[in-house]
DNA sequence: AACTCCCGCCATCAT
DNA sequence: ATGATGGCGGGAGTT
């Protein structure tokens, strides 16, 4: 903090030399300042300033400076940026002298009209406002000094209008730099919360797989430059993949800083905060820390872009994020940068702030109870929030009177649960107290691994974790890659983006990444053009896992009355959704236990909820019919026509994707036992998923129904355009299908926390997990997820659910199982399932790319055979290059891991793959399974 | 022409 | 009802 005042003073000082240099030569800046200062309506403050300022003044237009290379507008703002106080101050003085003389101010304009104005934008703009006001305030306040803010003192002293501070307040609040007191009342925290506000951001980040839509989005972006034409129907589907987890944001809140706000002001759901957020996250979760204007724009918007109204969404949205850019500037988190691909440049930001930061992560373990602690926390927190916000972060449902009143409800349990002792113990520890005994040693001995790991991996950022996690040779080729983009953030960067972001992207995604990116150091164009999964989910071990508990674990439900519940519950969903797995333990738990806790009410409740609050929304359906809604329904089939379609041509897949893998669970026997037990139990599951696919015919079917259960009726949507949401579908289905379902359910739920904690926190796992299944398996699980993302269990519905989108699978009704089994096998899970006897081999079809397990061994092994055995990933995708080639490709597999770790993990797989897809791509590897997308056809 | 993004109308929310 | 907030998009300034 010293550090960074003093040296924003030195910048102010020489800036303002600099500065009043070259406003001498303008002349400008008595003009400029006349006019901000009238408009901006201060008029009071300008006394304060004026005292502070007049030494300031005065002395600065004398210098007569020059040098610098003033390129009008760059120099200046930064020069100004840097004096901001000071210019500041000038401003106000001239302002002042104006006040009293008008006219003054009128010939001054004259003299530097040009010079004027765009001084005077500069001089207002967001960016710059924001400097001084950060310079009123030290970094890291004194706690025992009055840090409170007024937002009419602000205004005033800044000369500007009320509604630029309310911009500047909401981002800084955002980061939790400001929180607000009450109304017109504002605290500072400057930078002292940053660190935990970062972690915490990049957590959600995680949570939300952002670092896997912006690869779908990038990708698709090259693939349309490649292939103007053709597909633009993609672009529908992709957007539903991409957003899937949006929509569900909500404002993250930080222990300490949460509840004054929150008791203050019941909406945290705005969309400049939260636009913030996710921005920021963006940042956090990608590895080249550079994310351009228009992915970022497109990840904001929860859709993709579509069509003509989206075009004025976007545009909306790129201005906020302008203005969100301005703040971040200011605060030196951030840089605009340019990327130069292949059609042009494109703005673009990289982050300049701090790398590496605490990990809060919770999830996993949590090495540190101090961490812990907070963590937890603020998990918890964060599921009172999101239930309580979540509902309304969507505003609609915030404004909706129904719900506005649950909301309330809702916060006032929210509150009182945050008060009550519980919340903040419950995250770890109550979940393994809920879990009853198998339950809760499993999970305590996945914490415990996770924890081994997430200590190895500390202190990695995840660009390291990631590369632990493939294989080290893998993990120096993308480094490699990776570094080059990085290290160029200019001009280099964008010719390598270019190459290189796919690459960069899949290796986030998953594990596979990595291997991909070898291929692609090969075939950078063929890679690039790969998506890569996206899929985590898994868990699918974990769920079976789940399976076995039974039940056990309500805890929370107790504490929250039932409306809380409510909210709770479909807050979780979404989350969960949303998220992954990985989500913090803390709240996702406590939602879980909501639901499991009466899965039926909850349901119920739900339906209401969504036909109360909104009906349009909520679509909830019975499980037992398709309950997806028309929409969806529509949705799913257009898209799975168009990837057909695409797979004829060969686009393949962009999104294909998927994996999962997981399991990780396992630890040891008891882990298998509960694999078996899962084993069953998704047998069963998976079968009556057939069924139920077979039946509604479109492959979106499945998802669809998944969906219905989630409580709430967002999910539904959001979840069904995207491969992503299934996860969560999973668990719904589950729930209601098996007669365990309730237990099952609850269960799942809990294993998930557990293990996603850990998986996130771990970071990355070495390779070691990927090699043999052993127990580490699902460490290693984990950490690809985390890395690229958080996963969420896949379960074979969410296999199928994957493969048809994928376009891979043909339609519910179609074929059902086999191809999807195959596909599926990866997960161990599947291995009921999969009827299909792989086959194997990776047909491609039209494009697409199937994937099969390559490795012999059989699925159920794999699956079964450890416990863990983690899984796999997958793969996908494709494409291709860009018109018409297909070629898509990729894929993947793996051997199976009892045969030899070692396979996967070495290049080779490549060659295993091989026959996947000759070119290069030869990524590939991990854990077993492969995923046949073929198309159908059968 | 595209990129930036300031400005302020006006819907909401809080009181 | 009134003031506080803040979404939003027009359109001007920049590049």
């Amino acid at each position: 903090m010293s550090s960074a005042l003093s040296e924003s003073q030195h910048l102010r000082q020489k800036a303002q030399t600099t500065i009043s240099n070259h406003k001498g030569n303008v002349f400008a800046e008595p003009q400029a300042l006349a006019k901000s200062p009238r408009k901006a309506s201060n008029q009071n403050t300008v006394t304060e300033i004026q005292s502070n300022m007049g030494p300031l003044t005065t002395p600065t237009k004398g210098t007569g400076g020059t040098g610098e290379p003033w390129t009008p507008t760059s120099n200046l703002k930064m020069l100004i940026s840097a004096a901001s106080p000071e210019i500041r101050n000038r401003e106000k003085e001239l302002c002042v002298d104006e006040g009293g003389n008008a006219v003054d101010s009128s010939q001054d304009c004259e003299l530097g009209e040009e010079v004027e104005k765009q001084i005077s934008r500069k001089e207002k703009s967001l960016g710059l406002l924001c400097h001084k006001f950060l310079a009123r305030y030290p970094d890291y306040p004194n706690l025992a000094l009055n840090n409170d803010i007024s937002l009419d003192d602000v205004a005033t002293e800044l000369n500007v209008e009320r509604r630029r501070i309310y911009d500047i307040m909401n981002v800084l609040e955002s980061l939790h730099m400001v929180s607000r007191l009450a109304k017109n009342r504002y605290t500072w925290h400057g930078r002292a919360n940053l660190p935990q506000t970062l972690a915490k951001l990049r957590q959600v980040g995680e949570e939300h797989r952002y670092g896997q839509q912006m690869q779908l989005i990038r990708q698709r972006s090259l693939e349309k430059e490649f292939d103007s034409d053709s597909e633009e129907k993609e672009n529908e589907d992709e957007a539903e993949g991409g957003k899937h987890g949006q929509k569900e944001m909500f404002f993250v809140e930080l222990p300490g800083v949460e509840f004054k706000a929150a008791s203050v002001n019941s909406r945290k759901d705005k969309s400049l905060r939260v636009m913030s957020q996710k921005f920021v996250m963006l940042f956090l979760v990608s590895t080249p820390r550079l994310v351009s204007l228009d992915v970022a724009a497109r990840i904001l918007i929860g859709e993709d872009q579509v069509g003509d109204q989206d075009k004025s969404k976007f545009k909306t949205k790129v201005r906020r994020l302008y203005d969100i850019a301005n703040v971040l500037r200011s605060l030196k988190l951030i840089e605009k940068v340019h990327v130069t691909e292949e059609r042009g440049r494109k703005p673009a930001f990289e982050w300049t702030g701090p790398e590496d930061f605490p990990d809060v992560k919770d999830t996993a373990g949590t090495t540190t109870i101090t961490k812990r602690s907070l963590e937890s926390r603020a998990s918890v927190e964060n599921c009172a929030k999101n239930l309580f916000s979540s509902p309304g972060s969507k505003r609609s449902f915030t404004r909706h009177p129904s719900l506005i009143k649950l909301a309330k409800s809702i916060q006032d349990d929210r509150r009182k649960i945050n008060s009550a002792p519980t919340s903040p113990v419950k995250v770890d520890s109550s979940s393994s107290e809920f879990f009853p005994t198998k339950m809760a040693q499993l999970a305590a001995i996945c914490k415990i691994q996770l924890d081994q790991q997430s200590k190895r991996v500390i202190d990695r950022t995840p660009e390291p974790c990631v590369t632990d996690a493939m294989t080290k040779a893998m993990s120096v080729n993308t480094e490699l890659e990776q570094q080059k983009p990085a290290k160029t953030p200019e001009a280099p960067q964008p010719a390598v983006l270019t190459p290189t972001e796919p690459p960069a992207s899949t290796i986030h995604l998953t594990p596979q990444a990595p291997f991909t990116t070898q291929p692609m150091s090969f075939h950078p164009s063929q890679c690039s053009p790969l998506i890569p999964v996206l899929l985590p989910q898994h868990q699918g071990s974990g769920s079976y896992t789940i399976y076995m508990h039974p039940s056990s674990f309500k805890p929370h439900s107790l504490a929250r009355p039932q409306p809380t519940s409510l909210a709770v519950r479909s807050m979780t969903f979404e989350e969960k959704t949303g998220r992954s797995p990985s989500d913090v333990p803390g709240h996702s738990p406590a939602a879980n236990q909501l639901l499991t806790g009466s899965p039926l009410g909850l349901k119920r409740m739900c339906s209401e909820r969504s036909s109360e609050g909104s009906p349009s929304k909520a679509k909830r359906i019975d499980p037992n019919t398709r309950d997806t809604s028309p929409k969806l329904c529509e949705i799913l089939q257009a898209r799975l026509k168009a990837r057909r379609r695409g797979l004829l041509s060969n686009r393949p897949s962009s999104r294909a994707l998927h994996l999962e893998p997981e399991f990780v669970n396992t630890p040891g026997s008891s882990a298998a036992a509960v694999n078996q037990t899962l084993e069953q139990s998704l047998e069963t599951f998976l079968e009556k998923e057939e069924k139920v696919a077979t039946w509604d015919g479109e492959a979106g079917l499945t998802p669809v129904r998944a969906i219905p259960l989630t409580p709430q009726p967002l999910h539904t949507e959001t979840l069904i355009p995207t491969c992503y949401l299934i996860p969560i579908s999973q668990q719904s289905l589950f729930s209601y299908k098996d007669s365990h379902s309730t237990e099952s359910s609850k269960a799942s739920v809990s294993t998930y926390n557990l293990y996603h904690t850990p998986t996130a926190g771990s970071g990355s796992p070495p390779v070691q997990d990927y090699t043999p299944t052993s127990i580490h398996r699902p460490t290693s699980a984990s950490p690809f997820p985390t890395q690229g993302h958080r996963f969420n269990s896949p379960s074979p519905a969410i296999l199928n659910f994957t493969l048809q989108n994928l376009g891979l699978i043909p339609g519910p009704g179609s074929g059902p199982a086999n191809s999807p089994g195959i596909a599926q096998t990866p997960e161990p899970p599947c291995s009921i399932h999969s009827p299909l006897p792989p086959h194997l081999g990776l047909q491609q079809r039209g494009g697409m790319v199937f994937i099969k397990p390559m490795s012999p061994v059989p699925v159920q092994n794999q699956m079964i055979g450890q416990g863990g055995q983690p899984l796999t990933l997958v793969s996908l995708q494709q494409m291709t290059t860009p018109k018409g080639t297909a070629l898509p490709q990729h894929s993947f597999f793996h051997t199976p891991v009892s045969l030899s770790p070692l396979a996967s993990v070495v290049p080779t797989t490549p060659t295993g793959p091989g026959h996947t897809l000759p070119a290069g791509a030869k990524p590939v590897y991990i854990p077993q399974r492969k995923l046949e997308v073929t198309t159908q056809d059968t």
